[in-house]
DNA sequence: GCAGTTAGTTTACATCATTCACCAATGTGA
DNA sequence: TCACATTGGTGAATGATGTAAACTAACTGC
């Protein structure tokens, strides 16, 4: 948030300009009335005027801060990203504490704090994973704040991986056994990390994303009501799937066992 | 498809009433209208008027048929479900032409046949499986023709998983090692569907869903751009590790290994 | 032929995003 | 200090939306 806020401010010592004083405090409230709205009741009333009548003012005022809509959203949803990151990565900093930087309890805490944020954010889920809207892929066309928040959300995840990775190494999948176009695609995505690790480690890691996206969005979506009332076990599957995968123990909970 | 749009007609020799000739084959035309804005133009556009605009009506006479624009589209996305169901179920029935009923060669059918689909079908899969929408909840709150159609669609892959199941039996995880909410839950859905075969078993079906979903879901809402291009290696990997988990041989096809 | 139903229409209202013209304060340079 | 530009708004207008109500033309069965 506040990296946000403050990015258009100078030096410390400089006395702020109007722009800064006014213009950049607002732009923040408006994305947390914004917000607010979405989560008291859901995307659809996600409107400018509702927007601008909670904050007293009215709607066309808002265009002076953003290019439309649709661009109000994706600064929203850039927002949220950072806020998830921020989120997971105070849960894995928690993990380390507790248990002196076990790298179970750190992956572990930080999946758990996906699936709990995301519990506990349906309507945000929903904008950042959810059906992408083709309305705003064409708003965000150039400037795409965006992109750059998700890789921020990414790289918790990625960074924790790495320090897995390079601790406590786990047998991959040797390269020869890759899929060659696969193989050139691990190969980019790896170098526009910048981070040195074979290409089976990347390819483990975008498989537990994939599972973990599937099980955490399938329980979100409500998309597994159809037979389950409570996912939490299936995810503690998951997890302890997951976890040997990467060459680490993890038992789930077991309460009626 | 007609199942729906004659469902009001009597016996066939009876001499259709005014309501079957005219509003019967209406309402479809309307969905189909729907169906090809929505293809057309995005989810956005779907619009009442839009539709009426396009049939050469006006808005209002679209209440004769259905309560609410989002009744309209849960009826639309009922019709998506039974047909995805129907396309699954139809390359099942090619894959046991071609392969003399292999059971592999059904299922593996059945999952390129679900990712096909939804790679060319992306608005259509957001409707369906994608972040549900509200409002959508609310208006189907009673009748639920949704759900049902879910059913159908659902029923397509378990049936040929109980299918596998009585035939080639595979290990599965037994009651006792599984958590004990689960194993009432998954009993409960079981019961439900009036099937005989081990929990353990369900929850291996479950599982797949979970995996198969993630994997398609990924793909078609590009939310994989980050890292890949192209996921068809990915799934292709995803479907032999769950040929694998129900004891069945499938090596994904190794274009360049 | 008449009453009732069906499938539409027109009209109306509230809400939406967006654009434009305008205005009041504020800050700035001379 | 005065003139002027910029900033952050307002209000009205446009054209789109979902939906409700009243109305109408055609068709049906008796």
């Amino acid at each position: 948030m506040a990296q946000l806020a403050s990015g258009h401010a100078g030096q410390p010592g400089e006395a702020p300009s109007r722009r800064d004083r006014v213009r950049a405090a607002t732009t923040d409230e408006i994305k947390l009335t914004a917000r607010r709205i979405l989560v008291a009741d859901g995307p659809d009333a996600l409107s400018l005027r509702a927007i601008a009548r909670e904050m007293g003012m009215t709607a066309p005022a808002l265009y002076r801060y953003f290019g439309s809509r649709e661009d109000l959203i994706g600064h929203v949803i850039a927002d949220i990203f950072t806020e998830i990151a921020g989120d997971i990565q105070a849960a894995i900093g928690r993990a380390a504490a507790t248990s002196g930087g076990d790298m179970t309890h750190k992956l572990v805490a930080a999946c758990h704090e996906f699936r709990r944020w995301s519990l506990d954010h349906r309507p945000e889920f929903g904008l950042l994973f959810g059906s992408p809207l083709p309305d705003l892929e064409a708003a965000l066309d150039g400037d795409d704040v965006i992109a750059a928040c998700a890789m921020k959300f990414a790289s918790t995840f990625f960074t924790l991986f790495l320090d897995l990775w390079q601790h406590h190494p786990f047998p991959v999948r040797p390269d020869s056994e890759i899929d060659q176009g696969l193989r050139d695609q691990l190969a980019r995505y790896r170098d526009s990390l910048g981070a040195e690790l074979p290409l089976g480690a990347v390819f483990t890691f975008l498989w537990c994303w994939v599972r973990l996206y599937g099980m955490v969005s399938l329980e979100v979506f409500g998309h597994l009501h159809f037979a389950l009332d409570d996912a939490a076990p299936m995810f503690e599957y998951t997890l302890s799937e997951l976890a040997a995968m990467v060459g680490l123990p993890y038992l789930p909970p077991a309460p009626g066992a």
